[in-house]
DNA sequence: TGACTTACCATGTATTCCCATGTTATCCCA
DNA sequence: TGGGATAACATGGGAATACATGGTAAGTCA
C-alpha cells in the first residue's frame, strides 16, 4: 500500500474533508480502516492504515517498556483516532487534531509512501521548499537503487 | 528498461500530451505505471516506472522514520504523480508541474537510460549546448564499464 | 423535544474514455 | 530503386464518468 502525490481538499461547514480518492482506494484495496494521528516531529497530521499501528504495538512489544522511545510512541498511539468515512469518502477531524495542525478552510494531503500527511497548505509549501534545497544542497541520502530488482510491494501482513 | 532518444510532442487543449510510443512501449513492456517526479536539480520533470518509487519506499521502511533523511525522501515521494494514460497513451500533467518545468505548448521528452526527462524545448537545447561544452573543455567524465561477460563474438553486421 | 450526528441524495466541474482524422513513417511489390 | 499501399502515431473533439462538495432527511442521545 502505497500513498503519492498531494492534494487539496477543502474543509465544509460541517467540518467534513475528502480524503483523496487515490488514498481512498489503496485503503480499500487492502481492506484497511484508516487511523489518524498526530505527527510527532511537525505541525501534521498523518494517516495510514490500521495495519500500520498494528506493527508500531507489535514493536512495542519487543522494547523496554521504560524506555523514553516507548513512552513516545504510547504517545502518539493514544492519540490516534480512526476515521469512519461516509459514502462519499469524507471525515470529519476532531477539533484537536484541527487545531494541532493548524487547519482552516484548505487541507493539504501528502503521500509519503506507507503514509500520507495533511497539513495546512502554507505551512506543507514552507516544510517542502525547505527540504528540497536541502536535498540540493547536502545530496540525496544515501539511495542506492539495485540495479535490476524485481518490483516489490510489501503487503502482506 | 531503458528510455532513449528524444521526441518533441505537444500539449492540446486540453492539457493532454503523448507519451513517445517507444516510452509507452517499454512502460507496458514490464507493466509499469508511468510515476512522474520534479527533478531535484534542474527545471524539468522525470519519468520512471513505478518501480523505481516502490524501491525508494522499501528503502524508507528499513530507516528511522523520524530522521531528517526521511523526510526528505518523503518530500519527494510527495511530489511523485502516478499518471494514467488514455488509450492513445496520453498524460494530462497537474498544473503545478506544468509550472515547475515552464512548460507550454510543445515539451520535449528526453530518455536518459533508466528514465526520462520532460523539458521545456528551448530549456533543453540549453542545457544540451552547455554540457557539450563542459565536455570539451574539462573532458569526458570516467566512464569504466563492468567487465563484460566472456568475450563473444558481436556478430551484427 | 431539541441539539447534534450520521446517512443519503444532488450538482457542477474536471477528468477520462472512446471514436475520428491527418500526417508521418514503414512496408511491399513492381 | 521508386512509388503506392498500409500501418503506426500524434492530435482533436464529444460523450460519459468520477470526483469533490453542498445540501437535506433520518436517526441518536441527552
Amino acid at each position: 500500500m502505497i500513498f503519492l502525490s498531494t492534494f487539496e481538499n477543502k474543509i465544509d461547514s460541517k467540518g467534513r474533508i475528502s480524503v483523496p480518492a487515490p488514498f481512498r482506494a489503496a485503503l480499500e484495496a487492502n481492506q484497511q480502516p484508516l487511523i489518524i494521528t498526530r505527527s510527532l516531529t511537525d505541525d501534521c497530521l498523518q494517516g495510514q492504515g490500521a495495519q500500520r499501528i498494528n506493527q508500531i504495538v507489535d514493536i512495542l512489544d519487543t522494547m523496554d517498556s521504560l524506555s523514553p522511545e516507548v513512552q513516545v510512541l504510547q504517545t502518539l498511539l493514544a492519540d490516534a483516532h480512526e476515521m469512519k468515512m461516509d459514502s462519499e469518502g469524507r471525515i470529519s477531524l476532531p477539533e484537536s487534531m484541527i487545531a494541532y495542525a493548524k487547519l482552516d478552510s484548505t487541507v493539504l494531503f501528502a503521500g509519503v509512501g506507507r503514509l500520507f500527511e495533511i497539513w495546512h497548505p502554507d505551512a506543507y509549501r514552507n516544510r517542502a521548499e525547505e527540504q528540497r534545497s536541502k536535498a540540493k544542497a547536502n545530496g540525496l541520502p544515501q539511495l542506492i537503487l539495485k540495479p535490476a530488482s524485481p518490483p516489490s510491494e510489501q503487503g502482506g501482513s
